[in-house]
Order: C-alpha cells, then sequence, then structure tokens
DNA sequence: CCGAATCCAATCTGATACTG
DNA sequence: CAGTATCAGATTGGATTCGG
C-alpha cells in the first residue's frame, strides 16, 4: 500500500506528520547547507562563508536542527584550537536524491514558467 | 552536462534562480493544493473545504502564485452562479513526481529521524 | 459563489554585541 | 574558532470586511 499524502481521507490536515518533518528540512537554509556538505563535511565558518548570505544564528539554528533530525552530525575535534566537523549522516545522504530531483525540474522547466509569467502578466496588466 | 545545484562555482548564492522558484512552489499551501488538484480539477470553495485551516486569503493568494508560474490552471465557467474551476496543467503534473518522492522520503524515515530526535533530546538535557 | 483589501498579531530573521 | 543572547525590523498569515 504507497503513502497516503492525504494523511486523512478527502481532508488534507496542516499537521500531517510527513509535512512536519518536511518543514523541519526544506527550508532555504537547510537545502543550501546538505548540498555544500554532500561534497564533503566542513567546519562552522568555512559553512558560514560558503553559505553566502547567512548570519552567525540562522546557520546556528539550522545545523542544530538537522543535527536534532538525524540528518548530519556533529563532531568536535580536540585539536588546538578545538574545531568542530559536521558531515552528512548515512539517512542525510538518502534524503539529497529527492531534492535533487525537485532542483532538476526547476533547472529543465525554468523557461515553461518564465514564458507562463509572461502570459500571467500580459494578461493581467 | 548535470544542473549545478551550486548555482555559483563554490559559493552557495541566495537568489539561485532553482531556489527561487524553489520557494514559489514548495511552501505548505502550495503542496496541499497540487495534491487535491491531482486527483481531479474543484472550485474555490471546495478547494477550501478540503484543505482544512486555509484561509481565504492565503488560499487566493497561493492559486494566483501558481497560476501565475503556469502550474495550474484557473477557469471561469459562465454558469448561474459563476463557477471558476482550479486544475493542474501539463507542466503542473510534471512537478508531482519529485514532490511525491520527498513525501515517501518522509514517511519512510519517519521513524528513523524520531529516533535521532529522542538521542539527541537524551543528550542535551 | 469567488474573491480583493485592510488591519493587526505572531512569527521569523538578521544585525549586533558578547562569551568560552 | 564556535558559538549564545538580545533586540528591532521585515514578513507572514488569520480575521474581518467589502465588492462583483
Amino acid at each position: 500500500m504507497p503513502h497516503d499524502t492525504q494523511c486523512n481521507g478527502s481532508r488534507f490536515l496542516v499537521d500531517c506528520p510527513s509535512r512536519l518533518l518536511f518543514d523541519q528540512v526544506a527550508d532555504k537554509w537547510s537545502m543550501m547547507i546538505m548540498t555544500v556538505l554532500n561534497g564533503g563535511g566542513t567546519r562552522f565558518n568555512d559553512l558560514k562563508r560558503r553559505l553566502e548570505g547567512v548570519s552567525q544564528k540562522s546557520l546556528s539554528v539550522t545545523l542544530k536542527r538537522l543535527e536534532r533530525n538525524g540528518i548530519i552530525s556533529r563532531t568536535v575535534v580536540a585539536t588546538t584550537p578545538p574545531a568542530v566537523l559536521y558531515e552528512m549522516t548515512p539517512l542525510g545522504l538518502t534524503l539529497l536524491p529527492p531534492f535533487q530531483a525537485i532542483y532538476r525540474w526547476a533547472h529543465n522547466n525554468m523557461d515553461a514558467v518564465e514564458a507562463a509569467r509572461v502570459a500571467y502578466d500580459s494578461d493581467h496588466s
């Protein structure tokens, strides 16, 4: 039996469990972090540099949430100065292909969407 | 050449075109609307009833955005009283499989995520 | 029946400053 | 280096009201 995306018969509840999980990982910074870490683990400030535009707070909060959900791991390395390594977990790695499918769709259909926008805007001017 | 999710070499820009498009269609109500309409076109108030918890404003705004992006179509039927039919477009239909893949992931890995949360919370108590 | 427009409260987010 | 604390501005989203 396939997964029921409706969660409750013919109605769609806001607190559908799949949706709640989606909200934890589908936001702007989460996806960028996962894409960066997919290329290899790295540290806090390196992450911050590569995610142009992220604030310390947003990065910190997002990393913590991803870690709590088992998507990434956080390892303190006792060097001098101390370093903290962030990496994708095996579970997190399985989440990337579905997201990449959506990015591929966005990339492949950008022109069609843009054409639809132009048509819409000219009709509603 | 596969799609470059980075959009700009080793840095990740906030205004990456794919991301901007993603934001237009990946929000809470957009996904619920698309899932409902995948089962067949319907009208405004029927949509509102089936999307438990949506306000008129949010529904109206979201439908307009989806229409502008070519994901759904809006057809006025000149009956008495007038009716408005919302349907998925061919373009919109191609967006559903990628989203369903994410929902499948969420459904399949819910237990693993929950376990990770329990472990995290007990470590950070 | 199908919305648009307005108001307002809650939320989110980032800049800033400070700490181990 | 790797964060936490705080606060103000921006954004969101519902309730309400009104019009075609």
